[in-house]
DNA sequence: CTCAATTTGTTCGTATGTATG
DNA sequence: ACATACATACGAACAAATTGA
């Protein structure tokens, strides 16, 4: 035997991440599909249109041409590509529009928006736990009716909601609340006695139920929002935590109250009474 | 002897997940030590309390020791947890507030907590695309001037700008637009003037330049706020994307638009919960 | 002090997945 | 397609430290 058969292969310890990509422990080939599946997304790539050649993605992502091999062979089979030996590979669909939760955040269009959602309520033994209170938040009653329930969109679910109503509020119309979503009856029922409501946005991961109800993966990536409706005299009668799939939705918010007439009727709240 | 001292090993297949972990791509012990540290992140698991056994986790995730364990390695690096031989594996110490950044979305808020940033501008050679207009968005201008910069938070990156300014409201007063954050100033500047601001929030993930401007994984999931500000006649004057790390950022958003007098004694702008 | 139970640490063998050239 | 190297994951057995009886 020669010294050195196939001379210095110095296989560069087959796992030395290019600088792109080492910040992340997913598999290379999941992290270039991810990236690949982007452009077509944003219309960098567009449906028809040839992708570049194996060499120049292994050219621009510095990695070895079976890798990125896998990464296009996983969007073939998501349907996003299509292949033909000798030809290359073409972009066969225009991804169908991901963000069609659109999210108008004021109380009007947000109940409208939110009254055509389907609910499927959910059984629970242990009763999901009241998400915490921030600073400058109300004080809490003393028993809520917890509610759980998955929204669905022509068959898909894409939010789960976990909703805490005041007791006494609940009791008024149980049927009602048990069957419907919560928030456009409270708002509607109770209109004249709400003094706060508020949203807080903020990037989660699906956890071990809710990637099941939402059939996504463990810890991608979703959109918290945890609603606070509270009364005038400073009584959370609402609050709830709404999980939505973090690639579906997209929330739109006014930043000048472009008041309309109707809320005219705004009652300043009363909160210097219990020493805010 | 028992009858069967090991038995049927059978190995399944090394790689047939547990239902629970099947949807994701990502290895199983990062998987398991994410779960983990939500628990700790969340006071499932509070400082100074024992963590179960190797044992009970393994049983209860359904997944080999050395791989629980190995997950458990992963958060003692973190510094999260200390593991003793023969005792236990404790949580060390409370994680640090993660949400820091609270941006109360409503204008004299959001200029607030803004103007406190502190942005590094960024040199570029090809300019940054223009974000895509929704539908309802006003009409774009001929010219505009891109802006990129990285806002940071004691010597950390947490977010990055990209800001299209209308051309001949820059040359105003491009020495001020260089080098502060442009909003406040515009706002300031052209408050007589403004029709229209709007935010879009969705979440997004991290592409190539994100992730190394923000030091994060690629692909990691970030929070995308589209700023946009149009004059009175409808014209595009300031349009801006800016993505924040998806774990530090919280948006809040008051549903009842009350008299921005009051509101503002009772929330204040930003409030920046201790980052050490 | 010793013993046993508990719990983490280590190692072996095997199978498969990922990535390179 | 192949040879190579390393990472992931399994199951099992054993070693070492801690605790309490």
């Amino acid at each position: 035997m020669p010294a050195k058969p196939k001379a210095q292969t110095r296989p560069r310890s087959a796992d030395a991440r290019p600088q792109m990509f080492e910040r992340s422990p997913i598999p290379l080939y999941i992290q270039v599909a991810t990236l690949l599946r982007n452009r077509i997304a944003d219309g960098h790539f567009r449906p028809g249109q040839k992708m570049p050649t194996l060499d120049a993605l292994e050219q621009e992502f510095g990695v070895a041409r079976v890798t990125v091999r896998q990464a296009v062979e996983m969007l073939e089979k998501e349907g996003l590509v299509s292949r033909q030996q000798g030809r290359g590979t073409f972009v066969s669909q225009h991804m169908r529009e991901r963000r069609w939760l659109h999210l108008t955040v004021d109380i009007e269009s947000l109940v409208q928006a939110i009254s055509t959602h389907v609910p499927r309520f959910i059984a629970f033994r242990n009763p999901p736990a009241l998400p915490a209170l921030l600073p400058g938040d109300g004080r809490l009653a003393p028993d809520y009716q917890p509610l759980l329930s998955v929204q669905y969109r022509s068959g898909e679910p894409f939010a789960v909601a976990a909703v805490h109503l005041e007791r006494t509020i609940f009791e008024k119309a149980p049927q009602e609340y048990k069957t419907r979503t919560a928030l456009p009856l409270l708002l509607q029922r109770e209109q004249a006695d709400i003094g706060r409501a508020q949203i807080s946005i903020v990037v989660g991961n699906a956890g071990p139920e809710t990637s099941e109800r939402l059939r996504i993966a463990l810890n991608s990536p979703t959109a918290e929002a945890r609603y606070i409706v509270e009364n005038r005299a400073g009584l959370v009668i609402y609050l709830a935590e709404v999980i939505y799939r973090g690639d579906c939705v997209r929330f739109d918010i006014d930043l000048l109250r472009s008041a309309p007439a109707k809320q005219a009727k705004r009652h300043p709240h009363v909160h210097e009474a219990d020493g805010a």
